[in-house]
DNA sequence: TAAAAATACTCCATAGGTATTTTAT
DNA sequence: ATAAAATACCTATGGAGTATTTTTA
């Protein structure tokens, strides 16, 4: 499970499809598909319930949402912080 | 930034040390080395001080200490509410 | 019958290895 | 003088692509 795979999980339960997902990742739908079929055997049960032109998540899929987007956050603010000036990463500096 | 190399920047900050760290993660001490230049290149910004046969953490070292800890933490829980049976995850099921 | 997903390959970037040199105390 | 880190080079795994076939509503 790596973040990678986390931000195309993200893309496709937001898109509910995987071409358009792939589209918005600007990677191929095969590259996209393969790498969430690899996702739901390192996790061990499906992730989606694929049919009726949707993708929609399992209970699985639900909680893995939750997590990714708790994940990806805690991610982001990471990297923002460390191209920020530390100073401002501490909280403590005053100007002006 | 990908969750390896937070796993192996872990590894060096508590070890202080490349070579011992690269023994804990069986991996060789070139690719440790290697692997902490890429993620201080990519962040753009050093994260230890080399010397003394002790490896010190930057400031930026240890803002990314604290960040890493926190990403596999949750990352580590995420895995462990996946292989569970997906009832305990909810906290709503009742036994005995 | 037409979108969407899956399969079957090919290619290449990079994680990881071995051998060696350089750096600091 | 010596332990540790860096460098140089090689190998191989797997992420991503193109072309095509299979699903399913």
């Amino acid at each position: 499970m790596e973040l990678r795979e986390l931000r195309y999980f993200l893309a496709v339960a937001q898109e509910q499809n995987i071409t358009k997902a792939a589209e918005y990742l600007y990677i191929t739908q095969p590259s996209l598909s393969k790498q969430m079929q690899n996702l739901e055997k390192e996790i061990g049960r499906p992730l989606f319930i694929r049919g009726n032109r949707k993708i929609l998540l399992t209970e699985a899929g639900m909680l893995l949402k939750k997590r990714a987007e708790e994940l990806l956050a805690l991610y982001e603010k990471t990297e923002a912080e460390l191209s920020a000036p530390l100073e401002e990463v501490q909280g403590e500096v005053f100007i002006g």
